[in-house]
DNA sequence: CGGTCCCTTGAGCCACTTCAACTCACGTGG
DNA sequence: CCACGTGAGTTGAAGTGGCTCAAGGGACCG
């Protein structure tokens, strides 16, 4: 079998796992990974900047991959933390304007690209993936809104537990997650988060070392009243 | 001419207005008045609430209605003050689910139905619709990531001054809003946006009354290194 | 003319941010 | 292999913005 073939291969099976393709039939799977290509990047490479026009569609193919708008005044705030099988814009590829968006590699990350205007194309002649893309980005304002009203009315150990909570459902209870990617989930200091994460630590709900943070008590996290959020 | 033509006319002229079907054939927007329906809402009624099924797409014909989120402890986060031509649900159509969306009249206000299916249908036969919702939805994402970094590096004087400006760009300078309305959409409370106004009032930028603001010295709203929101 | 909603202002408090100093782990280049 | 730099983690102390509670005045509506 030629190399491109188990290329092939694989991302047909990385959309075939993906959410967001999840409802095509394996005919079109196959027609997307054709005009799919895939790039590597090392840790805190950048696989897409604030401010550049976008010409392609991006979803994860292995790695964690940090989507996130910097402040004014040098404040980081993470919209997105990324696994496999997980899109990195889902309005850029239709508008193709720039937006105030960094995607950086937390890890090493293999990323697959699609032509913009190849991948609407394909998009509108599936309408049920527009209506997933639609529903996402309701999910996202959603998302936000909720980070919003959190800071209006919880502390931050409770949205730090949201957050914690949130990840740990989507990533398992072993998080390779820097206390400082936590500070901007939960719309934070780098301080705070780790003043409440040694609590945390100090009633045996999380075990914690250089860069990783390890869930004990998953059932310590859950907040009644308070669905998860979209990270 | 009979009341239907009237009030048919009535929803193209619309429909030509609105940004979101401004692209459109003349052709289109007539079927689109097709099958529209209109109704009438006075001041605090609700069009939608949260918890219910979307069944119809919506947008203001005249009036102005507030879509906001209700935190678990009462408070009020404004989302989209919506006047004539703007849509109050961009996603519901396409999933028909529920959001936690409560969209109020704020004046009295008639609003144009059309009934989800149908409009969905319109929108995929009308690819340009579908890039300028996402973009509408990309847009409402920005806005509220934007408020969350404000509320981390920006005092509530530059959140409500920004919140002001971009009213008077939206509304005009007289702005028929109570004090309440601008606490939602500055995310802060009812005493601190009265105190802040007050400040703004004695500064000579604003004259107040019951229910009232006028912009008196627009420049001074502006902060540098800042765009508008998207309210 | 009574009630409700909006506006106004004061006083106190407290969760967080900020600033600062220090330790430790890691990798890298000399 | 060691020295050094960098980035993460840790903890303390101090200051404060704006939230909360409270109490009252005035406008509009039924």
């Amino acid at each position: 079998m030629k190399a491109e073939s188990v290329s092939l291969e694989k991302k047909i099976a990385l959309f075939s796992r993906a959410p967001l393709f999840g409802g095509l039939s394996p005919e079109a799977q196959v027609e997307l990974a054709g005009i799919a290509t895939s790039r590597h990047f090392v840790k805190n490479d950048i696989v897409f900047q604030s401010q550049e026009p976008c010409d392609a569609f991006t979803i994860v193919e292995q790695g964690l991959v940090r989507v996130s708008r910097y402040s004014a005044t040098g404040k980081r705030l993470t919209y997105l933390l990324a696994g496999p099988g997980e899109p990195l814009n889902l309005v850029g590829p239709f508008t193709g304007a720039s937006r105030d968006y960094v995607a950086e590699a937390c890890t090493e990350a293999s990323i697959i690209f699609i032509e913009r205007k190849a991948f609407t194309g394909f998009a509108f002649d599936h309408p049920q993936l527009i209506i997933t893309i639609i529903d996402i980005l309701g999910q996202a304002v959603d998302s936000s809104n909720s980070r919003i009203m959190d800071m209006l009315d919880k502390k931050v150990i409770q949205r730090l537990k949201r957050v914690l909570h949130t990840l740990s459902e989507k990533f398992g209870p072993v998080l390779n997650i820097t206390a400082m990617e936590i500070a901007d989930l939960t719309s934070t200091t780098t301080e705070s988060a780790l003043r409440v994460l040694s609590d945390l630590r100090q009633s045996g709900v999380i075990e914690t070392s250089r860069g990783r943070i390890v869930i004990q008590k998953p059932e310590a996290l859950i907040d009644p009243e308070c669905e998860d959020l979209w990270i």
